[in-house]
DNA sequence: TATGAATGAGGTTTCATTCAT
DNA sequence: CATGAATGAAACCTCATTCAT
């Protein structure tokens, strides 16, 4: 853990963070014991303590370091200029395409989200307190009024709600998501919202 | 379990049930052991193998009982000669306030979509193989050109989406609902999905 | 249990019993619950207690049932008047053709023998507490000097062994035995006990 | 499980193994929980299942254990050059000798040879798809025309058949037998099969 | 007398975590 | 630091037995 300018630790502990996201992606959280994200990860188990204090530090460290990629992936392109509904479909493209792109990381995302974990997390995001682009957007068109004047919580609801079963239903192969099809779903979030 | 004709058998599934539903709800499904609901329950630990056959019977019936409590009230004063718009509101404001009213019952329901049992739940539920309310709903919305021209799952994802995220947060007290805020959400749900 | 002169209850009684050999014959005492026993045989789980004290007076019940049927059966034609050798072999022949005839009984007499409770009854019949025919026939046979002088457990043993051994493969299906081979087989027996 | 090359892994399977025979042989299957296991064997009942997958597999690997070690018994001073009378002459004493110096030993694979578990064992063995000793020595046997022609089942049951239970009345004290007795009855045996 | 639902002790197995090497 | 064998609490489930009906 305090060992991250070491490129061989660094390396370890994002063999483990993506094992931890395949074995809970494919097989929930009880699929995923300690012995087997080790094994996957190619190291020992006692490993893993090395780098998370326990297994609950290494989910919720797990979803971090997705929630940061997804975050990188999110400003390469984004249109800081632009007005916040190009902010929205720019968000809302890379995130399906994300998440139907690598499903054991949707997977992964959507487990924490409804564990215990995940309320904490979205509770920070909400109120604020852990600021982000997302939240940035939101605010904005609420300030130039191009959004109805509801609850931030309503807003990220109406939007991101469909987004996430959209998102679930094509990797179960219920839908076949193509571009457009994605993008009218992205036009038909914002309506609900847009003023 | 063949005794489902004695008062006292069905009470005691019931509470079984209620058991399950409230420690799922509470803990997630890792705090939920069966000795656990039992002891909830007021029943001793095998007991519960006699009304179920095993851990997974004893979820995916807790399950399908919520979901049948729901069709029952969703029954109660259904716009049987309504548009699809109006059956739609009548759906979800059922939905949201029963949800935002029995927060464990909400919590569960969420679990379980989110865990291997609800994936086949859902496919029959898309796939019509289930008919339901929900499903006849859309359809008629459909034949009237009502909705957008959109694979049903998009439809779903559209409108019920935001009602799951909203409910949420609601329930994990990031807002505070009521009806007026309701009646928004679901009027910008269907704004998703009209054409 | 004491209801013995009803025929309902002899009935009863007798359907215990054949289901405890079916079931213990088939999947070992492991294989045979007491709820399992009672449902083949087609009374209540609570029945069977009034017919036996517990599950241990049940097996020995039913292994003295079988013992019974085997003397009625050996005593059918039975040479009394015949020489030891010619007893031994009627014995023989009636003992290994029921075996193959009623896998499950044998099963079950195997299961038995090998059993805590297999253990007394040997003690009583070897030690002559419990005089059968068995015995009658090895003492004549001893005191007639036409086998040799030799502890009757091990006379047993040269002749029963065999017998048990073959049919046990004749069951699992390694070999077919056919009137002659048993007929070689009980020579061999005799040959290895006969003066 | 993979540490076999450690003396301290190798010293803990050892223990597990030997308290599964005492205790196998002491009470049957049913007297062999898991958790006495390990409590005898000196370890914690986790433990056990990192040499042994499940009960099964200790069970099945215990006796393998003890087979290998009667192998490795019957091999030293085997007469090699003998015919095929003197070998089995040999085996056979090797082997009550051996019954009747650990009757733990001989208890537990009775019980081995009456459970599900021992009819794989012994199939494999009569079709010789397991070579060993005993198939090599009939075989030498019946190609020198030195014993009948029977099956070779028919050949083990009238040789083994009667060792198996002279060497379980020895245990359960019906007989006291000494090395006269022993090689009488291994003589009784070998008339029952000699041409 | 017969029933069968209920009991709860006890069985097998899993797995997060520790610690000697 | 890394290892992975060992631990043992705790999970799920079975089943002999009882007892109200």
């Amino acid at each position: 853990m305090d060992c991250s300018d070491k490129k061989e630790c660094r390396e370890k502990k994002a063999a483990i963070i993506q094992a931890t996201v395949e074995l809970v992606g494919e097989h929930g959280f009880h699929g995923a014991p300690m012995a087997m994200v080790a094994e996957r990860a190619g190291v020992a188990a006692g490993t893993i303590y090395r780098y998370f204090e326990n297994k609950d530090a290494l989910i919720t460290g797990t979803y971090k370091d997705l929630e940061e990629r997804l975050q990188a992936k999110v400003l390469q392109g984004f249109p800081e200029q632009g007005t916040p509904r190009e902010k929205f479909f720019h968000f809302a493209r890379v995130l399906v395409k994300w998440w139907i792109a690598s499903p054991v990381d949707f997977r992964f995302v959507e487990q924490f989200h409804n564990s215990p974990y995940g309320v904490a997390q979205r509770r920070d995001k909400l109120l604020g307190k852990q600021r982000n682009l997302c939240w940035d957007i939101f605010h904005e068109a609420l300030e130039q009024q191009g959004v109805k004047d509801l609850p931030l919580p309503i807003l990220f609801g109406l939007t991101f709600g469909p987004l996430i079963l959209i998102s679930r239903d094509h990797n179960h192969g219920f839908i076949a998501l193509d571009d457009t099809m994605i993008e009218q779903t992205i036009e038909g979030c914002w309506n609900a919202v847009k003023r």
